[in-house]
DNA sequence: CTGGATCCGACAGGATACTG
DNA sequence: CAGTATCCTGTCGGATCCAG
């Protein structure tokens, strides 16, 4: 459980919880950027229900630009959340969805909402204390 | 378990499990952005084992810039992650140590890493298959 | 309908120097 | 020892216009 930084062949390791991390290839850095994205992880809970279409997420997402929605949805699809399937109609429409791998980052993010909702009341208040000690 | 973005009082609100959650005061942002911060899990990985004082994390985490660390214990300490305690001696120490809700937060981040280990390869794969694709 | 291309402001985060 | 202050850069994300 003991984590140590230092280095093997010369580059900068890290150990966490048993496991060593290089800098360069830490593999919690690739799942963290996604969800520290901006609408990363509410794109996922906005396919938990199911394929969705771009104009669909558009309506349930109003206040995200077009080129933040591509782009989260290029993102999720690069590093395997989500499947993206071009049906050849006219005009043409595309859905997406969870893929295995987005399901099972799905239930993570669950667990991080359910977190989130219980314990926003300490956060909050945490955060007026702090804020109220100087000025 | 619907989502479903829309007006209520005026303020865009979005459904989410179940949950209503407006715009300008969502729970899980405030969770997400302590998630998403370049060192804040590293941070809170780093405090697991007990108290660190602020030269011991900066051992701990050498390609941290004393700027980023100060920053980043400032931002967990305002929303009460952790507890911050100076000892008048001199020279003056202090020490980190997470709080209850710290601790609480720890489970998370370490499903976080649990399941980004399990799941690195196949992310590294879809992206390597994403990048090959074009080009 | 599903995007791509471009411009631009805001802010996170790194490097460096200085302080009680 | 434990920070502040300042500068600088890259990237995120919004707005707008264009395209197949």
């Amino acid at each position: 459980m003991n984590k140590i930084a230092g280095k093997v062949d010369g580059e900068q390791v890290i150990v966490v919880m048993g496991r060593v991390f290089s800098r360069s290839d830490c593999p919690v850095r690739d799942v963290i950027e996604n969800i520290g994205g901006k609408w990363n992880t509410l794109m996922i809970l906005a396919l938990a229900d199911g394929p969705m279409r771009f104009s669909a997420l558009r309506r349930l997402i109003p206040d995200i630009s077009q080129r933040m929605l591509t782009q989260t949805l290029r993102d999720l699809q690069r590093d395997g959340y989500i499947d993206r399937t071009v049906f050849p109609t006219q005009p043409p429409s595309v859905d997406y969805r969870l893929t295995v791998l987005g399901q099972s980052f799905l239930s993570l993010v669950k667990q991080l909402v359910d977190w989130s909702s219980e314990n926003h009341g300490a956060i909050r208040a945490a955060r007026d204390v702090y804020d109220a000690r100087d000025v």
